[in-house]
DNA sequence: ACAGCTGTTCTACAATTGTAGAACAAGTAT
DNA sequence: ATACTTGTTCTACAATTGTAGAACAGCTGT
């Protein structure tokens, strides 16, 4: 129950694997993500296989001998890291104000204003009284 | 005019130098930066030296001897770094979905009502029509 | 002019990350 | 049973990052 807690910041490669990982929804095997990362990555099968060695050191992957195959499931919920990550970003970059981090890809033109509607009326939703979601 | 995107995203240590610089608005002296370090970092004069020395090379900031100390000055604005990172930051963690963002923000309890409601009044700013900013 | 002091530059080194060859082990085809 | 195939594990190594001692250079006080 505080496994959350010393969650840490993954190295590229090995968050472009997790991420993959979660996605799937399911226990993947090295091929699968081989499969996923052509034409995107162009690693050799060792170096996915390292990464993915090294994910279950730090405790981010359970693996699963399945005859000569590994199957990997996550150990972290991609809920917990995405958030732990979008928190500590933001207090490194923008001070925790999420404003500025707005600010800054509107200004950057990165965000339309069809996503600023959208982010509207999804913080509407958030903030109307009697909606509080946890229970 | 190009370089802005040859920006490369700088090492933990060296970010929170830069940031440093940045906040202060004008150049700055080791000296100064060692002062505002104080209590954050307990880092050696020679580390955050060695910093300074490595953003000087990767073209962030600019060094001006003033007899025998030295000055620093950013090359880099911050807004563009802060945008660039921002965007590669939503991009790789979120599908470059903002809601994604703040729905993971909020979920963790970071995200106070009262954010959310100042993030609203500022998207509902930026979207007024009329308020086209840049041209 | 000389000895100290102090900011700067060089050099060093361990840990981490990206990347992959070598070696190995467990099915598979014959 | 034997050789072949193929996923896995070991080992290796260069580049990057965090961290700082050693050496050096330019004031400063006497």
């Amino acid at each position: 129950m505080d496994m959350k807690n010393n969650i840490k910041r993954l190295p590229d490669s090995e968050l472009e694997i997790m991420m993959l990982i979660w996605e799937a929804k399911e226990p993947v095997s090295s091929a699968y993500l081989m499969e996923k990362l052509q034409g995107e990555k162009n690693w050799v099968a060792t170096t996915v296989l390292n990464f993915l060695a090294r994910l279950v050191e730090r405790g981010f992957l359970r693996v699963e001998k399945r005859g000569r195959i590994n199957i990997y499931s996550p150990l972290v919920l991609e809920k917990d890291y995405i958030e732990i990550e979008s928190r500590t970003f933001l207090e490194r970059l923008h001070k925790s104000s999420l404003k500025s981090f707005v600010a800054a890809l509107y200004d950057g033109k990165k965000l339309s204003n069809e996503d600023a509607e959208e982010l509207k009326n999804y913080i509407d939703e958030l903030t109307k009284p009697g909606k509080s979601k946890g229970e």
